[in-house]
DNA sequence: AACTCGGGGGC
DNA sequence: GCCCCAGAGTT
């Protein structure tokens, strides 16, 4: 496991670290709700993206206790934007549970944190390493983009057989000392020096140890393999509105934005369907006179990593209230302008309010 | 092992 | 457009 004499490459990563890095909050401290926090929310995300969500929680939620205690549609709300969703329903989860199991301790080892939901190998090494200083090294995109320049690894990073390979460097450099700023100096350097395209190397304090360098191999490393291409797909957005209120549903599992708010939704596999055909549904699910349906004309695009999204909007002014049975059937709700405000929702139905309601 | 889960920003 | 970002859960 980890060596417990630094290496060259160690060493030269942490001085480098001294000078150049970021002065971040969650380096503050060595609350492990607070790092737990911070990496949770930095899971493929930027540092810069995510710094403002991490103010905010760390604001609104101080103590682990202050996340356990709010309703799910607040911690989602806050996290609108973030993306991943799973994160912030997964980070609920967690926090109460560690109120609820643990007293409002987080677990103090690489083992045992990895027992929470959301958190796997790359989070229960950070927490450790960070809050306890547990000699466990960290593996993400920046390690792996790193290792294999400096190392000449090949291996395939998206493939799960190539992370025992990394793992294994990455826990024979990681100084058991200064554990803690190992991890933080090899995932900086990877961020602001080692970058994944035009890459520093010039000025780059490893440049004689890099393989990929010393091989003309930096473009080339790291191997990464195609992601498969997205999907299209057609949503048709019914904005019913009664009287001062609109219909929005919770978005149900197994499919994008579990848990956010949208409305009533019609998938079609083309762009323009035949309107006829569109009507007919909706005045079917809705249990309503067929009436007629024309688009507020601009075509939202959303692009998702596995999905390209085209939606249109409906604006449907209903003299009535739908019959509860069906309102139930569909799982949609009546809700005031002001309470949609409050309501976690996908940025594409934040974007579309904000043009037309708020 | 493959698939899916967001949204933003650099080039 | 394409790439990647302080990855994890499910199948």
């Amino acid at each position: 496991m980890a060596t417990s004499t630094p290496t060259f490459f160690s060493n030269t990563l942490i001085e480098w670290y001294h000078r150049h890095q970021r002065s971040l909050p969650w380096r503050e401290t060595t609350d492990p709700y607070a790092i737990w926090l911070s990496e949770i929310i930095l899971q493929q995300t930027r540092v810069r993206q995510g710094l403002p969500y991490y103010l905010k929680f760390m604001e609104r939620f101080p103590t682990v206790h202050d996340l356990a205690n709010a309703p799910e549609d607040e911690v989602l709300r806050l996290w609108q934007g973030l993306g991943y969703y799973s994160r912030a329903r997964n980070l609920h989860h967690t926090a109460k549970q560690v109120v609820a199991e643990f007293g409002g301790q987080f677990p103090d080892n690489y083992h045992n944190l990895l027992q929470l939901k959301g958190v796997g190998s790359y989070t229960a090494a950070a927490i450790a390493s960070f809050a306890y200083r547990e000699p466990v090294a960290v593996l993400d995109g920046n390690v792996y983009r790193v290792l294999a320049r400096v190392f000449g690894r090949h291996e395939n990073i998206a493939a799960p057989s190539s992370k025992k390979v990394f793992e294994e460097i990455a826990n024979h450099q990681i100084p058991v000392d200064h554990p803690d700023t190992y991890n933080q100096a090899i995932m900086e350097f990877g961020a602001i020096q080692c970058t994944p395209v035009n890459p520093d190397c010039l000025f780059c304090p490893l440049q004689q140890e890099c393989f990929a360098f010393q091989n003309g191999l930096v473009n080339v490393l790291p191997v990464k393999e195609k992601a498969k291409s997205s999907r299209h797909r057609f949503l048709h957005y019914l904005v019913l509105q009664h009287e001062n209120r609109l219909y929005l549903r919770k978005r149900p599992g197994n499919d994008i934005w579990q848990g956010l708010y949208d409305f009533f939704t019609v998938e079609t596999d083309t762009l323009h369907p035949n309107p006829k055909r569109l009507q007919e549904e909706v005045s079917a699910a809705l249990n309503i006179p067929t009436v007629a349906l024309t688009s507020t004309g601009k075509v939202y695009k959303h692009i998702l990593t596995h999905q390209k999204i085209s939606a249109q909007f409906y604006l449907i002014s209903l003299p009535f209230r739908l019959r509860e049975e069906t309102e139930e059937s569909i799982g949609i709700q009546l809700y005031t302008i002001d309470k949609i405000e409050e309501l976690p929702k996908p940025i594409l139905i934040h974007s579309f309010l904000n043009e037309h309601f708020f």
